[in-house]
DNA sequence: ACAATAACTGAACAGATGTTCAGAAAAAAG
DNA sequence: CTTTTTTCTGAACATCTGTTCAGTTATTGT
């Protein structure tokens, strides 16, 4: 055997790249092999390489790929006045997106010590560039007065940290709808900040 | 070769128990093979199985001792009458305990997805007890007047999530003291959830 | 109709994996 | 000193790892 009926590599190559994302989150990159990868995508292990060079390679795509749209996402939410509205906005938005793409925020937390070094600097940088968004915010409100916060930096990751454990519990099923959850974030972010 | 020189159980287990610990820490259960930590430890691989039945077993024994540990450890901490005492106690605690034991904290939150069923179970519970310890402080405190929380189930999570984040940028030669830490993050539980 | 190309197979590579176990050496017990 | 027990070695096991590549087939272009 050798190409198979109906094969083509816009829709091969997006469906392994749904498989690794699915499987490194639920296993972790370096318990799944590139063979578990493909039977997913019912196809060869071999046929992997002609969408990435490597294992390496393909998750950092992946992770790339996320905060690259993470990034863009937030940069298409419409920038409010008042800094204390721009914070609201980030909150239901951060909130929003990565409960919308579970795994791929998972691995991009968790997978971060699987990165080679350049692989992780890029990432890293990234994030730096996330987070100073956030803390923008911050410094202008604390400028504007609305907040009081004694350290900037350390209350960015705080309010980050605090969203990111949405992720751990929240369920579609489950008792709370999307939008309580935000009202009821919103309302520890705002206290937390607040003068 | 055999038995080596100066060679004793009570040594070699301890030793076993902390290159698994860093390890697994550094670049996660999956990717670590017994022979490297038997590597660590200046040993053959076949050595470790007088001191652990097979490898999940050692990640669900560190898991299970550092959540017992944990456990332990809040259950010392002199009870405050005040569910705002009580809560600016924990949250002290809460960041030392951690930042005492970064790949203990790290392996009991990412290698989760990597304890068979059944270990699983046993250490979810054991959050789980710890999380009602937390929850139970809040409810006292809106029972008291004190807090203004909606959830306080969510709240519990915020909260730990929001100090579990200061593993992830803490430098003992940082910035800032221990000290100094606490009090920041103590202003933001404190007022996130104050009524 | 044929040629060119893209997509894939299947086998092979060298090495790593968790785990077992007979035997050897050091330590402890008598 | 001798025996017993504890601790460890070193080899072996079957299987899995990421990756390469010649060859084969389906599709596309002419």
């Amino acid at each position: 055997m050798a190409r198979t009926q109906g094969s083509h590599s816009d829709i091969t190559g997006p469906r392994i790249r749904e498989a690794a994302l699915r499987l490194f989150a639920q296993h972790g990159y370096a318990a799944v092999s590139m063979r578990q990868i493909a039977k997913e995508v019912g196809v060869q292990a071999g046929a992997l390489y002609n969408y990435t060079p490597d294992k390496q390679s393909l998750l950092f795509s992946l992770m790339s790929s996320h905060m690259e749209e993470l990034q863009a996402a937030w940069d298409s939410v419409p920038r409010a006045a008042y800094a204390m509205d721009r914070l609201r906005a980030f909150t239901g938005f951060h909130i929003r997106f990565h409960l919308e793409r579970p795994d791929a925020v998972f691995i991009a937390y968790m997978e971060l010590r699987n990165l080679t070094e350049e692989n992780f600097t890029v990432i890293e940088s990234l994030r730096r560039v996330y987070e100073n968004g956030v803390e923008g915010i911050l410094k202008e409100g604390v400028e504007q007065g609305v907040f009081s916060i004694p350290d900037t930096k350390i209350a960015t990751l705080a309010v980050i940290a605090m969203l990111n454990g949405v992720n751990t519990w929240y369920r579609s099923e489950g008792r709370l709808s999307l939008d309580e959850v935000e009202r009821v974030y919103w309302g520890m972010v705002q206290k937390a900040v607040s003068a």
